[in-house]
DNA sequence: CATCGACGAGACTCTAGCGTCTCATTCAAG
DNA sequence: CTTGAATGAGACGCTAGAGTCTCGTCGATG
């Protein structure tokens, strides 16, 4: 059961930091059912199961990224579909926000440069098919598609949305945002 | 100088802890020129300077949103200058992510409430002004403008924006969203 | 039954960081 | 010059939590 227990772990210390930052591994062993020496048995330290986590969750992203790009015919389509990827593994993420500690992981903060990298590639490309305001930059144009997907991982960890919803909301206010003016009704899911 | 050591400190802190959390106080204390005895005679202890660094900005974005009610004369408008304030004050804000400790003081966690209830209410009157798509729900309002302007305080932070550029922005893509089906050009700023 | 690997429990050490205290210095007011 | 308040420097004790180690238990496998 080695494998389970190391799962376990990694769903516990998920859970657990997204909640509290700075929850001791103690917690985080009794959150998992499981000895805090067992915790010692399958990661070498803090610092690494915190690294495990990232890369886990680095991994789960770069899966979506790379159905989305199998699966969609525009670059538009392919944004959509990882926002709503992120969005659904978004319980993986959320500790990640307030992981300090990763700042000083080289491998994990290359990995997260790229991947923002990629996503700005995307961005252009999404621009250059029309979608996006020419007048945005692209740097608040990532930075707000962060940031919407940060909120609505909130609101569902926070029990006020369904996933399914948030993810079709954060879709729908990236694209058209908040007011009457911007409302498209052709334009929601697939 | 009483006062402006203390004050000195506070910047000090909001500006180190929103680096790095986990910032210890002699960290701070460095960061501030200041002796870490000295951070003691000002403070109670590392909550009560987690606490009044909180208290401050509770009561700067009261003080926006008291600014706001009395300038505007639409709750739209009203909600246009309290969340460009909030921009603006972005670096007061930005250590309140990840402050975990805050959680438990019943009174800051009381006070945030409060301002959430606030703007929930204030998003209400927007709603009924005619100004929000009326099949969002409220919860996705509040959280998604949580979300920008939380991606507007990082990037101004990092250096990718100004601070009036991504006011602006902000409020452009509340309104209107990232994409050209949204734009209008005769709802800018003022 | 015998073996072996995974685990739980808990004792132990070590360190970072909090909070307290003391003492010397500085600086402004009288 | 004297006094007192604010500070810097640093020593000190204390605790939480990281990481190590040992031992007894459980369960699967042969």
């Amino acid at each position: 059961m080695a494998l389970a227990t190391r799962e376990r772990i990694l769903e516990a210390a998920g859970g657990t930091l997204s909640r509290n930052p700075n929850a001791s591994l103690d917690r985080i062993a009794v959150e998992a059912r499981v000895g805090r020496a067992t915790v010692f048995r399958h990661f070498e330290s803090r610092a690494g199961l915190l690294k495990a986590l990232a890369s886990r969750a680095i991994a789960e992203t770069d899966r979506a990224t790379r159905l989305a790009a199998a699966d969609a015919r525009t670059a538009t389509d392919a944004l959509r579909l990882i926002t709503q990827a992120v969005v659904g593994a978004g319980e993986s993420f959320r500790f990640l926000v307030s992981a300090a500690e990763l700042y000083d992981e080289p491998e994990i903060v290359e990995a997260y440069r790229r991947q923002m990298s990629e996503l700005a590639d995307l961005v252009g490309a999404v621009r250059r098919e029309g979608f996006i305001r020419p007048d945005l930059p692209t740097a608040w144009v990532v930075a707000s598609i962060d940031g919407l997907i940060w909120a609505a991982c909130r609101a569902v960890g926070d029990g006020e949305l369904g996933v399914v919803q948030a993810q079709d909301l954060v879709w729908e206010t990236i694209a058209d945002g908040l007011s009457t003016a911007g409302a498209r009704e052709d334009r929601h899911a697939e």
